[in-house]
DNA sequence: ATTAGGG
DNA sequence: CCCTAAT
């Protein structure tokens, strides 16, 4: 017997009539996955907290729990207790001042239905994102590497990220500096600081804004760029002061979309640049992985004693942030050394899940550079019941019932309910687990820059939106062919009608891929990534030691063949290569185009390295490469008359900078060329 | 791992 | 941004 069956995940209880889904899921499915998720970050990172949340209490767990299984989380977790099979989530108020907004969500679940039930408002998206992130990120953390107490998972971390530290004057003034004088005139006594200040401001008028919720502690000066942040030294402890005069100046722009990174500057007198950001990409590997591990220690047997693991790793979680701190910023020494930030195949993983990227932008900050991804294929559409609420700048909204991507079960007829149920349910699971990622839905449109703010986007409680809708779609990211890498053939590519999906293998869900992808919605909760984002170099390797072909064995199915009643999430790609996902488009902002001039008119052409460490060392979406190009792309902007230029208007007089600082450096190359065209002369 | 260029 | 060849 084969049951092909979509199910509706009910948040509240709603069902959503297949009937009524939108035609849209299914027509998207074809649709090449190359996605760079999510946009309007927060909604996403809130439905997929949901999820997740969902998940933790799955039915399957849920048994135990009559009536007992409520959780109530309240900004950042702490603490999670257990009861036997509920468990109690609780967490702290988060001392930064940030986030003031109170509680925003408890979920209350029933046990036969995979309904969850969440009401109250969410007094802020952010405060929905961080109580998804911090829920999901929680476990995931214990299941890192970093074990337990080591990781942190509130914004306080994350503020690590945004931030810019200055450089030390490297090599003799002279050499370094080519540009010194004259940039100084240029800046007409301005101080460098301010310069740029104004010019990211001008740029990007909101990013700092005082409306910015996620104001940053007690730092003074902070200058954000759509993507990156500037931070700029106030004091004169920094050794560059001292070293090399100028190097104050120097600008350095930080990706706060990176997760792993912890900070960059050790030095006191640094600014500490964007408030922060909860969970990371990494944050988002972590909760993938948790995941996954969950799932296949759970799933299979559905015992209890499960949990009792997680209990651990609950408490370790609760670290105290100092501890996290530390450890973070030491795990960033060298960035360089690890750098293997943008391979792509970690790229595409780490979509699986929610990225953080994005998460915390809120409307009022938001302002990041557009990206464009093609959105990736859904195959569902979930129910849609969004209100909005208007309160002060915030959007409220309330999901009515999520529906999951179609799954295929496959059980033998003599099984019993209980049994269908628990499959359906691990199949459900499975797919909530890893397998999805989430999609914002405008008026029928899919938003595809999860770097816009809601605002942006259109989505702000000034708007009667009624059609703001959230999908579930599975992760192609994340999907991995699992137990076959090589990718089998029986793995049909997402344009494939309905191709079966089979349980995730731990392999699967490993990171093998990892991440780096730009910002996966849920499925792998990022970056963003954002995660980057993209970035994080670690990929999970819970995986590694116990997946074995044989882990579906684990597959809590009733005497049948694990394959028979395997539910996959379908629409996976079936190839690695096919996952590669073009990195997402981060114009860069104004700010980093300044500094990136001013690295280039210190250091020259050919020392992109130089440049990167220098400039951008904490942004890790841009590689040398990047900046490279990036140069190549300033001079021929500068060359072409401005009504040729698109894109965010470069200032005219950085446009002479790059123009004089290439004349410059090109004239150098060409001496040493000269030099040297004697000495080979001679030699031969 | 970097650099340099073409696409 | 990607992809590659050459270092």
């Amino acid at each position: 017997m084969v049951l092909q069956k979509r199910f509706d995940y009910g948040f509240n209880g709603y069902h959503v009539p297949r009937a009524s889904r939108s035609a849209r899921g299914r027509g998207s499915v074809k649709k090449k996955v190359e996605d760079n998720s999510m946009c309007a970050f927060e909604l996403l990172a809130t439905v997929a907290g949901k999820l997740l949340q969902e998940k933790e209490t799955s039915p399957i767990h849920a048994k135990a729990l009559a009536g007992n299984d409520r959780t109530t989380i309240v900004k950042h977790i702490v603490k999670e207790e257990h009861q036997d099979e509920v468990k109690i989530l609780k967490s702290e108020p988060f001392d930064q001042g940030s986030c003031n907004e109170g509680v925003f969500a408890s979920g209350l679940r029933s046990q036969d239905h995979n309904q969850i039930h969440v009401s109250k408002e969410y007094s802020h998206v952010q405060n929905v994102v961080g109580l998804g992130h911090s829920s999901i990120i929680r476990k995931s953390d214990c299941l890192e590497k970093f074990g337990c107490g080591e990781d942190f998972l509130n914004g306080k971390r994350r503020n690590e990220f945004g931030r810019l530290r200055s450089t030390e004057g490297e090599g003799s003034p002279a050499n370094e500096e080519p540009f010194g004088g004259k940039v100084e005139n240029g800046t007409d006594g301005v101080p460098e600081a301010q310069k740029i200040s104004s010019g990211v401001n001008g740029t990007v008028p909101d990013a700092c804004s005082s409306g910015d919720p996620m104001k940053l502690d007690r730092k003074p000066c902070v200058l954000v760029s759509s993507d990156s942040s500037v931070e700029i030294p106030l004091h004169s402890n920094c050794i560059s002061h001292a070293s090399f005069p100028r190097c104050q100046d120097d600008i350095k722009i930080v990706n706060k979309d990176d997760d792993e990174n912890s900070s960059g500057c050790t030095q006191p007198s640094t600014i500490n640049v964007k408030a922060f950001r909860p969970a990371g990409r990494i944050g988002d590997r972590r909760i993938r992985k948790l995941l996954a591990s969950k799932y296949w220690k759970v799933a299979p047997k559905l015992k209890d004693g499960e949990l009792s693991n997680h209990d651990g790793d609950m408490n370790s979680f609760s670290c105290n942030r100092k501890t996290c701190y530390t450890r973070q910023r030491s795990q960033r020494n060298s960035p360089f050394k690890k750098r293997k930030l943008f391979d792509r195949s970690s790229v595409s993983t780490s979509d699986g899940v929610i990225s953080s990227e994005g998460v915390f932008n809120t409307p009022e900050k938001g302002i990041n550079g557009v990206t464009t991804g093609s959105a990736s294929g859904a195959s569902s559409v979930a129910g849609q019941q969004v209100s909005f609420q208007p309160r002060d700048s915030h959007v409220r909204l309330s999901i009515k019932s999520f529906r999951i991507p179609e799954l295929f079960i496959e059980i033998p007829e003599t099984e019993t309910i209980g049994s269908l149920k628990r499959t359906v349910m691990e199949a459900v699971t499975a797919v909530l687990g890893g397998g999805l990622r989430v999609g914002v839905l405008l008026q029928g449109k899919k938003v595809r820059d999860d770097n816009k703010t809601l605002l942006q986007t259109g989505i702000s409680h000034d708007n009667k939106l009624d059609s703001l809708g959230f999908t579930l779609e599975p992760n192609p990211t994340n999907a991995p062919p699992l137990i076959c890498p090589e990718d089998p053939p029986f793995l049909l590519p997402c344009d494939a009608p309905q191709p079966l999906n089979r349980y995730p293998t731990p392999a699967a869900l490993d990171p093998g891929a990892s991440e780096a992808s730009p910002d996966p919605p849920m499925a792998s909760l990022a970056n963003c990534v954002e995660s980057d984002h993209d970035s994080v170099p670690s990929p999970i390797d819970m995986s590694t030691d116990k997946t074995t072909p044989d882990s579906r064995a684990l597959v809590a199915i009733p005497a049948m063949s694990v394959e028979a009643l395997a539910v996959v999430p379908y629409n996976r790609k079936s190839r690695r290569s096919e996952l590669v996902q073009r990195r997402i488009r981060r114009p860069f902002s104004v700010a980093e185009v300044e500094a990136l001039v001013q690295a280039v008119e210190k250091l020259g052409t050919g020392r992109w390295r130089d440049v990167k460490l220098r400039a951008f060392d904490n942004a890790k979406h841009r590689t040398y490469v990047d900046l490279k190009d990036k140069w190549k792309t300033l001079v021929h902007t500068a060359r072409i008359s401005p009504q040729q230029r698109r894109g965010e208007p470069v200032p005219q007089d950085l446009l002479d900078r790059v123009l004089s600082a290439h004349a410059y450096w090109s004239q150098q190359q060409a001496k040493q060329q000269v030099k040297q065209q004697p000495e080979t002369c001679l030699l031969v």
